[in-house]
DNA sequence: CATCCTTTTCACAAAAATGTCACAATTAGA
DNA sequence: TCTAATTGTGACATTTTTGTGAAAAGGATG
């Protein structure tokens, strides 16, 4: 933990307060942010290791800023943690797919948060972090939500996209169905597990019509994961 | 919702009554308890998914049990959410410190108390599974769900890597077959004990096809142990 | 309202994982 | 050494999970 810094994003000052000291007794340092604006700002003047974003907030909302964070190059690969308060449940989940790494539920045990945030930081210093979301010969373009295989132009539709996108998102981690019910399909709980498999062999189907690449793979009894062909980064 | 069961531990049978139908009509299997030292002992018995209890209970406490169950490695990672009467902050604060996972606060509805449980299964199951874990040439990626032996994926089935993770988890320590049912395959009854044998040989021989190593021992009358080859350890 | 596109559900096929069994091998103790 | 208990082993049947195609259900657009 030499270089960096935290940065938490958050309205309220007890709760600003109360992180500020976990993480800091935890042996991070911190920096805080009142509102998205003025963290935005920071983020480019000087980039943090990891963010901590409220999801509630006037002005420029957490679930907008990742938005923006994660489709700018230079900051897409910012880990972000959002908070989330209880009452927001329902919706809760909604932000996740704006590409943030990690969310946490308040009220929070210290631990918890501090768990998460160890755990976040280890999987991107380590793993990856691919701006310009590419692997293999697969690449992803964020504005105009389409992806590419060689340059040409895959017939994906959106969810499709989103979901290729989430798991381009995070490389070589396995989802269930469920986890992906949440954080792609947006949290409806009403929607059956096994709508995933289908989507899951539609976006495989339209990656690869001939050869089966095994990008996408299945993890019995887990769920799908996906793994870069070979060399890919950057 | 496959193997366990969720323990509702509550001395007010109407409590307990209304709860177990909240939970069951959402596809939970319930047990109750009437009081701490009896939840105890079930838990200890066949270990649950979670654990709903009551703040305020004679004899054994909720927050007494939580510390219990919180200290024992076994027990350590089991999901407590407790209820809670009173809006009290301090109970709340003293709650999550004691290691409870979430509260809700008496009374509540239904449908919170039914995404509240499903919110921290959810939780559980992925967010602490993270610390990397390697023993010998053999380690585990967990995000990914996968064993590596030299950088080689092992061909591992659900089964044999939950179990595999399980044993490394708790490195020299002898597991009965009852307790490695109760942990691994999630507290099935029903189940053969031999059906363990079976699994611990799979494993052995996917871990080594060649070579028995002999990181997975037999204690002989005992049960299973995993014994990190030399020096390691993360 | 008709039509097109997307998404969900359903039924069945295929594949893989799991539990059980019979029997072989090993161990411990008399 | 012999015997009984315990564990290893391979095969097999069953159950569970996933793949697959097509039809139904929504939803937007004109």
């Amino acid at each position: 933990m030499s270089g960096g810094y935290i940065l938490v994003v958050d309205d309220e000052p007890a709760i600003c307060d109360m992180i500020q000291t976990c993480l800091e007794m935890a042996g991070f340092r911190v920096r805080l942010a009142a509102n998205g604006s003025l963290a935005h700002q920071m983020i480019i003047n000087e980039r943090p290791d990891l963010v901590l974003l409220d999801w509630m907030m006037p002005m420029l909302s957490g679930i907008e800023l990742t938005r923006r964070l994660k489709r700018d190059e230079l900051t897409a690969d910012l880990p972000v943690i959002m908070l989330t308060a209880r009452t927001d449940e329902d919706d809760r989940i909604n932000g996740l797919d704006a590409g943030a790494d990690d969310y946490v539920v308040k009220p929070f045990s210290p631990r918890e948060l501090v768990a998460r945030v160890k755990a976040v930081l280890r999987r991107s210093t380590t793993a990856m972090s691919d701006a310009p979301l590419a692997a293999g010969k697969i690449a992803l373009n964020r504005e105009a939500q389409t992806a590419t295989l060689n340059g040409e132009a895959l017939p994906l539709g959106p969810l499709e996209y989103r979901l290729l996108e989430f798991l381009m998102l995070h490389p070589n981690r396995v989802f269930s169905r469920s986890q992906l019910l949440d954080r792609v399909w947006g949290g409806n709980v009403y929607i059956d597990e096994r709508t995933v498999d289908v989507h899951i062999r539609r976006l495989r189907k339209n990656l690869s019509p001939e050869q089966q690449d095994k990008m996408i793979q299945t993890v019995r009894g887990a769920g799908y994961r996906f793994s870069p062909p070979e060399g890919a980064e950057e």
